[in-house]
DNA sequence: AGTGCTGAGTACGGCAGCGTACAAAAAAGT
DNA sequence: ACTTTTTTGTACGCTGCCGTACTCAGCACT
């Protein structure tokens, strides 16, 4: 579904990683992308339109994981795109997929090929890729940290400022049985460490809702594992709050995680 | 696969990320390196040298971990290269730190100006970097599966084999409580642990030292967190053994993991 | 109003791995 | 030979999370 060209070109500004393209790169990408629209459980695959395709993500949050594995990897919302492994060409299958996690999003896509042509005529692009991808890392590699060190309930919270971060408003749309698949629990766990968090006046469960309402006591909770990662993604992502980077230092300091 | 009749050239070769580049790419890279020489628990830091370097391994293994943080991340042998988050160049210390596990290793360096200036001249670069960064996520991944959904025991054999891929005969170099400190467990732990693969004849240890002497049981206890990281880092690693990618699934299939 | 389904609350036994602690054995230093 | 340090062996109680299972409350569909 090809469309007008202005049109995505103002949309494009709300992806993170379109807007920090330099403009000849985004230049290369802008005539080959086409918006797609998803609803919650859609998986961002392969074969939505006729080839493989990337997604930047405009108004959606994909979580990540091992085709046919449960365990949860992280996180892509606006400040990201799905799909990057298809550029390197290796023609095997991807063996991560995406599931969007919220209904009414939808994402910007471009054919692989013309990813691939464009990132082998532009070097800048593909280091920007390679900026994602480092901050892609990044987040794995505290969700390892927080599953030796910390405890259930600090991920969980790391997960939920998480989502958080990359959707509008502080509803979140998710289950207690979902949550408790992305972070490889059981669903009572997650019933009940969602319970302590309300006991804490950190949120309130409505069914199938779940609302913040105390982001600073939520992220002392979380620790690094949440405010790392989140810096790493920061440049690309609008942050929730005033100054939030800001007082990251002293969040920290004070939970002593 | 590049070659030179200069030292590095030749010794170029035997790093899995410089095998891998094209000529052309090869030769931006070579008149730069230069080789450094480490021991064990030295860490791959920026001021080695004078400025900030990348190291791409030849005969050392490196364990990367958050700076300060005692979980383990990962490993990185001499398929690949560390230090390449320099290359985006936020300019911030890297929060990733590389130590060297054992003694008698040495690698080619490169400071992260010739590297950045490199890539900037070359996509092709670029993407060989993306794709090994690729790889390394792909690690990360099944790391943080390994803790979801598997034992200790499994994640332990894991963590043998990929050092084992990335060093030369069958002894390692480590003790249990330097595994105690990468995997995130007691020491205890793996003593006990290690005691019962020496039950199932896996490997002998001794003060220091571990001798794999069974790695097709220890691939069946350790499953899919071993098999698939590996595929991903196959083709710039020299594997073990013979025919170990034909085998990958019907070890895999056998452990039922 | 009736039916069915999904999501949430709650319980109980079980176990893997933790924290801690202490002692023996092997290597290294003097 | 003696001391010091590092590495390994082993124990005991604790707890966070698991697996399972059953019930109840919202919501949708007819």
């Amino acid at each position: 579904m090809p469309h007008d060209t202005s049109e995505i070109g103002a949309i494009g500004a709300s992806n993170g990683f379109l807007a920090g393209l330099k403009q000849a790169d985004w230049d290369l990408l802008q005539p080959c992308l086409s918006h797609v629209r998803f609803k919650s459980g859609d998986r961002l695959a392969d074969d939505t339109l006729g080839g493989p395709l990337i997604f930047f993500h405009v108004s959606l949050v994909a979580c990540l994981q091992f085709t046919r594995q449960r365990s949860g990897l992280g996180l892509v919302g606006r400040e990201g795109l799905v799909g990057w492994s298809a550029v390197l060409g290796d023609g095997s299958p991807d063996e991560v997929e995406a599931t969007v996690l919220m209904d009414g999003g939808w994402a910007l896509a471009i054919s692989v090929e013309d990813m691939q042509r464009a990132c082998l005529s532009s070097a800048t692009l593909s280091l920007a890729l390679l900026r994602f991808v480092q901050s892609y890392t990044s987040q794995l590699g505290w969700m390892i940290r927080a599953r030796d060190r910390g405890s259930f309930k600090q991920r969980l919270c790391a997960w939920l400022l998480m989502l958080h971060d990359r959707v509008d408003g502080d509803f979140l749309q998710v289950t207690h049985g979902g949550l408790a698949t992305q972070l490889g629990v059981r669903r009572a766990s997650v019933t009940d460490a969602l319970h302590v968090l309300e006991g804490e006046f950190c949120l309130r469960c409505q069914r199938g809702i779940i609302c913040l309402t105390d982001r600073p006591q939520l992220r002392r909770n979380a620790g690094l594992s949440y405010e790392t990662p989140r810096m790493a993604a920061g440049q690309a992502m609008p942050l929730k709050g005033a100054a939030l980077m800001a007082d990251a230092r002293g969040v920290c300091e004070v939970a002593n995680v």
